[in-house]
DNA sequence: TGTCAATATCGACAGCAGTCAATGTCCGAG
DNA sequence: CTCGGACATTGACTGCTGTCGATATTGACA
């Protein structure tokens, strides 16, 4: 669960759009891994209060109450937000504030895409 | 597994982009429910070689060797696409042909944009 | 240094998901 | 009507995932 992915993955798009070339076994593992990450409500709902939050940025005490979850299991759906390359993690101080990665969600978005 | 999704989830986007606006509880499991149906590997490639195919139809016998999977499993993942509203199934005869339900990626696609 | 608060990690548990072999169903050919 | 082939369904197994309580860690502050 701690797995990274591949840089290509964390930094740029893993492939060409799906309907566009036949998506091979490996661009299939590495884009399933990201989308696996997104795959749950929890997580995207934090995406979203994470953008909405002031200054782009939010650390783990402003996410429990929204979400009603316990701290632990908000703090294991950040670290996989984290390592799925989709959100920063930024220790200042005693808190940990996370942001969204610029154009992480694009990326995916556009191997959806088929226009 | 056989839990169809809202028809909203079926036929247009199901909300804003997750970083317009605060994503709620009930358009979050939508959503989730979307990914996770794209979330497999088997899955991911199976949308790209329907598409890849002539006439952008194929049934299950041309995507069993592509795959590697056995005819059960590629028939669990064919109807986990159609209960998603990503592939419509048609009987013709004895074979099933699977296509690409227009829009619909794309309409998941835009949530996750940023721009 | 000792205490408190914010996070992370660990351990455990229940539920779900992917896979296959075996079997059932349905349709066309003969 | 029977047979064979294409596909779906069932049942079972394994491994993963979301969740929480308990505990460890880390840094600010008195």
């Amino acid at each position: 669960m701690t797995t990274l992915l591949p840089i290509a993955a964390e930094t740029g798009a893993c492939c060409a759009p799906l309907v566009r070339a036949p998506l091979g076994a490996d661009d299939a593992v590495t884009l399933a891994t990201q989308l696996k990450a997104l795959a749950d409500p929890a997580r995207l709902r934090l995406l979203s209060l994470v953008a909405a939050h002031d200054g782009g940025e939010a650390c783990v005490c402003d996410l429990i109450e929204p979400l009603g979850l316990s701290q632990p299991t908000v703090s294991h759906h950040l670290k996989v937000l984290v390592d799925a390359g989709l959100l920063t993690r930024e220790k200042r101080g005693v808190w940990a504030y996370f942001t969204l990665v610029p154009q992480a969600l694009d990326s995916i978005a556009r191997v959806l895409t088929t226009v």
